[in-house]
DNA sequence: CTTGCTTTCCGAAACGTTTCGGGTATAAAA
DNA sequence: TTTTATACCCGAAACGTTTCGGAAAGCAAG
């Protein structure tokens, strides 16, 4: 591959000049300017990234770092949506985009900062971390400009973006109640994750505000996965027949709730009222579809990585960014007659 | 962060034998080798990949080059799965893994060997070329190896990972002449997609072998897209009633043609029985479930990844492997009754 | 003629590695 | 004692850029 050198020898200009060129630095005769220009384009001339970076000491290149990229996540769509936001904004603003996979295991390995250092990554954008992961802490207190998707945290150099989390999960709760539910379960993620704790605060509130009393049997936990939340639905409707409507903290356990409902021969929406969060796909091609609070990823993936690079440019911006969650109606609720 | 220089000023020793004695050459004392060893951890010293890279003069890092990478891919999770095969191949043979989007109008922008070139890749996998787009030739005649996916190609550098497109398409449409079928309509996808041409062979082959005359009214074109496979299904079911079953080349039209069902008043499977390509995930979650031919792109990625990065090593390898794809009996295909 | 200002160019150092070709002890062999 | 082998170490060049600090040439002003 043809080499600033390359072009020099071809042209009869040195380095530095080729360079300055080439980059469109003023103190070039124009006519130079095009002779160089035209002789780079015949060799075929294409900077070397990596010298740049090397002496810039700056990559042009962002992390998109994720936990637990599986095959599983394909079910829920929500990390690939996110994904295809950061991408296109990303190669909108000229930037790179490396994708970091780690787990709670790997962490141990190699700490956030060599993670950072050895890429000379200039910004990460996060996305499903646990509250207790390593990495948490590191990248907030790293020099390096991060933003986190869905986890709010500031800091001089982190942002993050996020959805009206507990507004959106009240609205949810707020619905049922007013379709006459009064008895509702709350079916619970891993504790750990922090959109756990704001649906499951979205739910106590709301159900305080109506005077309705807390119910610990009423407090479920799927670990927002499918099977461990149809194994947990199973025995709780059947010893609680009572309950007329359930409040799901994710879609795939909403799905698992449906899974048990049907095992047990009850009837969604008649029996059982069910909502869901996330708007994964599958929401609306299961059947019955699926009441749920929908968010958007992309949107918040494009918002993320809008924000980072403006963090890297030293850009004044503010370090928070809301992308409105969204309660779309479909046929797993209904009023409650009993 | 920690240089090579900074271990080297804190251990006593000169530059060389601090590379030495981290990268593992034999030439260096036991006893330095820990001293050194200490104080780089004590440093939090980490390589520079950048540097290492340049004078290396390859990046252990792998591109992964993909065509139109949008949200409605979603739908489509052949990407994201082959994604997480790449991913996890790679994080298990310490490479490295950038995404690479490109559109195709993008390709007149740049070359793909300005892009290799650029980012110094070792190789590439690539998803999801069409058959004339620019980059697929300049990949070919690259010196940067590559392995296609679902593309089959040979050439020095070039390498494939594919299914048993053919036979596994031949089998869907036997299983349905097998059920009693005769009128057979085929749904076609992009004219120019490779994965096209061969399933609309394997349509017309069986098709032939079973001595039912092609019948050019019965190959639709649905582009690939849930609505325009509706949109064409639609006048053809109502003009050809005398049709039974039809085998549709992905699962996305499949679904398209599901809904202009609906819209008719017909019954899957009793009026039409339908079999898709792909297995998307929402094919068995459709109702009825789809019957469909079912591809591992998971597996594919994983391949395809290993299979780049023996040709990089240049290990004297297959430059082409299979990955074979199975038809999964579902609820959307019965006898021909009539 | 000297001074100072523009315009246009370039040499050399720097970024953080790897690696080639030695060099200097110490120990073993002649 | 001198030679040879071995074990350990290091200087310097190289990778392909960018950029600082000038330098040369031309020209206007004093």
């Amino acid at each position: 591959m043809a080499t600033l050198k390359d072009v020099s020898r071809a042209s009869g200009f040195s380095i530095t000049t080729v360079s300055r060129a080439l980059n469109g630095y003023d103190d070039v005769n124009k006519e130079t300017r095009d002779k160089i220009m035209s002789v780079a384009k015949e060799l075929g001339y294409s900077p070397n990234i990596l010298a740049r970076s090397l002496v810039k000491k700056q990559s042009k290149t962002i992390g998109f770092l994720v936990t637990d990229l599986k095959r599983e996540s394909v079910k829920d769509n929500f990390m690939f949506e996110t994904l295809c936001g950061v991408s296109d904004e990303l190669s909108e603003l000229d930037y790179e985009f490396v994708l970091l996979s780690t787990t709670t295991s790997k962490q141990k390995n190699k700490t956030y900062g060599q993670m950072c250092a050895e890429r000379q990554l200039d910004g990460v954008v996060i996305q499903g971390l646990k509250r207790d992961d390593p990495y948490l802490l590191e990248a907030i207190e790293s020099k390096v400009p991060c933003v986190l998707v869905d986890i709010p945290v500031e800091g001089e150099n982190t942002g993050y973006v996020t959805s009206n989390q507990l507004d959106s999960a009240k609205q949810a709760v707020r619905y049922l109640i007013r379709l006459g539910h009064r008895h509702i379960a709350f079916m619970n993620g891993a504790p750990h994750a922090y959109v756990s704790t704001v649906r499951y605060d979205a739910y106590r509130q709301v159900m305080q505000e109506n005077d309705i009393d807390a119910n610990d049997a009423y407090v479920l936990n799927g670990d927002f996965e499918e099977t461990a939340a149809k194994d947990v639905a199973l025995p709780f409707l059947l010893n609680h027949p009572e309950v007329t409507a359930i409040f799901c903290a994710s879609d795939v356990m909403a799905l698992g709730v449906l899974q048990a409902t049907r095992e047990l021969g009850l009837n969604v929406p008649e029996d059982l009222s069910i909502v869901g969060f996330d708007n994964i796909l599958l929401s609306q091609y299961v059947s019955p579809t699926l009441t749920t609070v929908g968010q958007r990823p992309y949107e918040m993936g494009r918002k993320a990585a809008a924000m980072v690079v403006d963090i890297v440019d030293g850009k004044d911006v503010p370090h928070e960014a809301f992308v409105n969650n969204q309660l779309i109606l479909r046929e797993s609720v209904t009023k409650n007659r009993r």
